[in-house]
DNA sequence: TTTTCACTTGAACAATTGCTCAAGTGATAT
DNA sequence: ATATCACTTGAGCAATTGTTCAAGTGAAAA
């Protein structure tokens, strides 16, 4: 089976038995996508900043803003965002609003990823 | 210090303390800037699942892209910044290219993050 | 009730991203 | 030499992203 004309695009098919088998062992494109909007998350600097923020300790909005050096509607925003993908909870005390982690994962995913950086 | 008037921003600091203990268990700007980077590259699809293929398989452009179901053009620019972000590594035999991961860390951050989209 | 404060929200905008297309490279086959 | 194949590359483009700005909301103080 190697070496086969694939009829629609042209492309010779330099080791179809290998990419079956890939196939087999690959999660399904659901997961896939979630793996990816995971990753992408974790994947612009104030977001970052801001989980690895509430990591050390719950924080309000106004808090963080003077923190990561971004206006407080940005944090507002990207809050959201992370509150949408149900990273982060929030109380209100009064006027204020405090944002923490409610998530258990992201401590673990982080830290493997800091080992990546630091031996590379 | 708490309740302190910024002078600059107008905005009030809830707790002035907490923010300064939170910035001295930062990490550093470098340090995060490359988090970030690498949270950012594994959070495109087709990013994602070039890795996820190298992850079982050492494939060359062909069949990644037979695999995944990009031009293959689209494959081999990816494949170039994964190449820079030294996370991919490649041999030619013939005129044929292939790629395999250079990197020990992204099994545990893969799958770690797994464990992440499976219990949410 | 009115004002103030902490935050949220939607629109708008520039910057970035991932793709396609067409041309180009390097290695093998003819 | 010439052609073919596997891949690379740069330009261009539509879609997405992160931010700002201005207006709006909810809670508490005046």
């Amino acid at each position: 089976m190697t070496n086969n004309k694939a009829p629609v695009c042209g492309i010779e098919f330099i080791n179809e038995e290998k990419v079956a088998i890939v196939k087999e062992n690959f999660p399904d494109e659901n997961e896939i996508f979630e793996l990816a909007e995971t990753f992408k998350m974790l994947g612009d600097p104030t977001r970052l900043k801001i989980v690895l923020a509430l990591l050390i300790s719950e924080l309000c909005v106004c808090d963080l803003s003077a923190l990561i050096g971004v206006s407080v509607s940005a944090i507002s925003h990207q809050l959201r965002y992370l509150k949408n993908m149900r990273l982060v909870k929030f109380r209100r005390e009064g006027k204020v609003v405090y944002y923490s982690l409610d998530d258990n994962h992201i401590v673990t995913i982080i830290s493997e990823t800091q080992k990546h950086v630091r031996e590379n």
